[in-house]
DNA sequence: TAGTTATTTAGATAAATATCTAAATATTAA
DNA sequence: TTAATATTTAGATATTTATCTAAATAACTA
């Protein structure tokens, strides 16, 4: 949970997963959208992968990045049973 | 909605918000259940304060807490379009 | 194989944040 | 009015984090 809330708190990586949730896309692909240099999108990757928030594959020399939508039940629990 | 995440991407907040959840509280009935001092416990309601996730009103000497679970319907309608 | 492209890793830095102690403010009670 | 209690504000500090550039790794292409 903690690594959950921890990669939805950074508007850069909110706007990935909602561009992650149009269609798949690489790093490369991601990182042209932002301001922001690769290495630093690469990183908010990671934090995004790390909350299992993103799934990635690596296809050919490119390395794709899929929104897995299933860990956020856990946030809509969590929230619903706030508002019981 | 940043404020909102800032808000929910700490322990202690989030346990707060739990707290908050079962019945009001004064700033005085929290800082018991954590260790942590008081100062740092109001620091922590200030930040729920400013997104609007706890409300404040002063009885006395005391200052009650109460948790505004309205504000989540924002938080609960970003997540459930993710999910599409 | 040598060069090019895609991505990540390493290392550095500035800004944000969680925490503390001490002091200030506000309210109640003797 | 003085003392005690509740809470917040101020100021300091250590840690975390978002960002950058440079370098490393991996895969394709000529």
């Amino acid at each position: 949970m903690n690594s959950l809330f921890k990669a939805l708190n950074d508007e850069t990586r909110r706007q990935i997963v909602e561009l992650l949730k149009e269609r798949d896309m690489n790093a490369g692909e991601i990182a042209e959208r932002f301001n922001i240099s690769k290495p630093s999108i690469s990183h908010h990757l990671d934090i995004l992968r790390q909350a299992n928030l993103v799934t990635s594959e690596k296809k050919g020399q490119f390395v794709e990045y899929s929104l897995n939508t299933t860990i956020l039940e856990d946030l809509l629990n969590w929230i619903l049973t706030l508002k019981k």
